[in-house]
DNA sequence: CGGGCTGTTGAAGAAGGTCAATGATCGTGG
DNA sequence: CCACGATCATTGACCTTCTTCAACAGCCCG
């Protein structure tokens, strides 16, 4: 396990390329993605400090999606067959990584219901919000305020809209007072109010089983 | 490992419920889905003969998403412990569950890429042929046509559309005389001009490394 | 100091959603 | 076997959200 240095704005992975390894971010910002062929561009997931990606080339062949660099990053590249080793032969290593996937697979899903049902508004500052939650966990957050080391554009390819009318968003968002940027630093003025806007993902706990009765 | 029984619309499980299962469809349709307080829904997967589901209960505590019937349905039910212990013995067993995770895995980024990138034409078309190359493998489905077994509803709830807006699509592809549908029974006429319209997901191949020079 | 990337604003258009009403189909029970 | 009600599909008019096109201002970085 070697760690490594990342520039700001360069390409760490290409979809598709094989002999890619796992690797550990420990500080910037990256995000994976996938393009069409005519140039739209999908951003899968957002990278932060502590997440990991290309496991995926653990057993299966090439990356799955490519991955670029927001801020400069540091990070560690994991040996693959150190790494399978240790799936082999340390149970502790293999649950914690069978448990990186299936959560990895969550937050998937969590984001395929948000672009399937949110609006522009509510996966705007659901975004926002869970940036913020994520960085804060890090240590990379105050209270109510973080540095947002996104393009406009790159929250579009995120969010499944396009530029300008995230710039809309964001601009009627900070309209209602709820938020405020001034150069890449997002305070989140009203955490409350702008949690009211985005509706809650968190799987309903066990119901009183009252609709048994209609089966 | 015991076969089991499920009518037509009936729950097979609901999202945050704990001593849910792993299972394996035998025969039939189902899908995974979560809904919002709101009554918005999203269908996460369709389940079709040989999907599995559950299997973030293994090490996680709770179902992830409800999984509701579409047609009568026969599965096995696989004993949690069971399979822990494969898994923690058998090395062939805990690779195949792996693989099976990521490509799960794998299938929700591609969906998510849909939802985010594609318009309701190309989204509705990709589905219906998706399901037809998975119904083909497992010899369901004929060399164009294939029997959908879900109402215009639950495909808008997958496709993150409105049922009417499904509706209208299906019209406007019937009429470009794409495909016709007789009951539940689709026919695809014209797969190659099909596949047209939807862009490809596949991921492009290695390329000649041009821009690294960029970096 | 200059050029590209990024953010902002306005006006017009298209894709998709809402409301409402009518047929078709299916499963069920009489 | 038929009749019924419920679910599902279809059609039309209208409205909202999101996109497109275009132009301009700010800013970072070389």
């Amino acid at each position: 396990m070697e760690e490594r240095f990342a520039p700001r704005n360069s390409s760490m992975a290409r979809a598709g390329e094989s002999g890619v390894r796992v690797r550990v971010i420990a500080s910037g910002w990256a995000y994976r993605y996938r393009t069409l062929h005519d140039g739209r561009r999908q951003i899968l997931s957002i990278l932060l400090p502590g997440d990991a990606f290309g496991l995926e080339t653990l057993f299966e062949q090439s990356a799955q999606a490519s991955v670029q660099t927001s801020t400069a990053l540091t990070y560690f590249a994991l040996s693959s067959a150190d790494l399978m080793n240790a799936f082999d032969v340390m149970p502790e290593v293999r649950r914690q990584l069978f448990q990186i996937v299936l959560a990895e697979k969550a937050a998937l899903e969590d984001w395929l219901i948000r672009l399937g049902q949110f609006d522009a508004e509510e996966r705007t500052a659901g975004l926002l919000m869970s940036l913020h939650a994520r960085l804060l966990r890090c240590g990379l957050a105050s209270e109510s305020s973080f540095v947002l080391e996104l393009t406009q554009q790159e929250m579009a390819d995120a969010l499944g809209l396009h530029v300008i009318h995230v710039n809309r968003v964001l601009g009627r968002l900070r309209a209602r007072k709820l938020l405020s940027t001034s150069g890449k630093t997002v305070v989140l003025h009203d955490l409350a109010r702008l949690a009211e806007l985005v509706p809650p993902l968190q799987h309903p706990g066990p119901q009183p089983a009252a609709d048994l009765v209609s089966a």
